[in-house]
DNA sequence: CGTTCAGCCTGAACAGTGTTCAGGTTCCGC
DNA sequence: GCGGAACCTGAACACTGTTCAGGCTGAACG
């Protein structure tokens, strides 16, 4: 029976999780579908075309509700959905980091934290620069923890887990520069910020692996 | 006449150079050596280590005086060592985050964002955090720059280059958020920060391409 | 002088990679 | 029944990094 274009989709983003993107090959994945390496470009122009589709599609698979109104919060629900999408697959990080680096897609997270941040009332300059200074770090940040984690379960280095830099506070670091450019109503209703780290911590850092 | 690893280096970086980074191959630095490939390999143990080798003579070739006193001015003066040297040699960005990310060399900028950050006082974790979020950020911005501008100069697109993300501000985010973090005399002379920016812009912004 | 030995290299091969293309099915709608 | 779209085959092309047995060269040593 013939496959369509979600089949191999939804077998490569498998492929991916199960064994690693060095084992998301054209042969490889044609042979999981019972199929010529050939028969692959018939649903995508290319292995970056299919790349592009699988960062989407780990992206639409990690979206949660939208529940926060302050915009700073916003801006951390955004963020703290986009690392949980890429850390929930396997490579993910690479993936996803490298499809938005040569534009070939998942792009959404990034029109997410503009939209965010012109309605909360912030030059289109900053704009700009903030949504990217914001993936550039929620990039940087997941590529780095996979690496880490795959490198320690691979027994390559005992480099503890814990001693990764905390993905809250990098991006409180972003946030609070923000927070004095931005003119709308931020609710910086928070003391030196220090004792609301370790209660969020928790609650935001919702990895499922 | 026998080539000594140095030679091989300095070639790699040239052909790295001219002609991008996916003509750096090792059949072609052989032809380059007037070599077979697997000469290569008694100079390098494998490509990646190639790779390493040359992402720190970028960054050693980009290597500037440091004249700065203030802490938040020294990290300006690393990052934007850092930016120039990866994007004075073609994919350099590309290069040099990822034999960092896989930990393989190119460590030197990150442990000296990490002194700087010590010194001015600031706590082990913010440390940490702060440095890598730096680092991050210039490396992500700088590859996303190098990738549009080659781009653009392949035709590709026609994104005009000027819609950028502005460096220093970016940074200045960042630098802003870890005043409030770090206890020591941060200098934070300047006003609303607004008009600071456009002077400063033309002079660190150095990039000899 | 001859010998030794490390440093450097050859040339062929191996096991893969993404990609192309002419041709061949299969199945649905008209 | 016919046309045509969707899907696939199987072989090939032009590459890639890497390995390995063997050969050459030049400097140091006795």
């Amino acid at each position: 029976m013939a496959h369509k274009r979600s089949d191999v989709l939804a077998h490569a983003v498998t492929l991916l999780d199960t064994h690693g993107l060095s084992a998301l090959t054209m042969r490889r994945l044609g042979a999981e579908l019972d199929v010529q390496p050939s028969a692959i470009y018939h649903h995508f122009a290319s292995k970056q075309a299919l790349l592009a589709a699988v960062a989407d599609e780990i992206l639409a698979r990690g979206a949660r509700p939208r529940t926060a109104v302050d915009w700073s919060e916003q801006l951390r629900e955004v963020c703290s959905e986009l690392r949980g999408a890429m850390l929930a697959c396997t490579d993910g990080a690479d993936v996803v980091a490298t499809v938005w680096a040569f534009g070939l897609g998942a792009a959404a997270p990034v029109a997410e934290l503009e939209k965010v941040l012109a309605d909360a009332g912030a030059p289109p300059d900053l704009v700009a620069v903030a949504s990217r200074t914001l993936v550039h770090y929620v990039f940087g940040h997941a590529f780095e923890e996979q690496t880490a984690r795959q490198a320690v379960s691979l027994g390559a280095v005992e480099r503890s887990l814990d001693s990764l830099p905390d993905f809250d506070l990098g991006l409180d670091l972003v946030i609070d520069g923000l927070r004095a450019r931005v003119p709308g109503p931020a609710r910086a209703d928070h003391g030196p910020l220090d004792a609301r780290h370790a209660g969020r911590r928790a609650a935001t850092t919702g990895v499922q692996s």
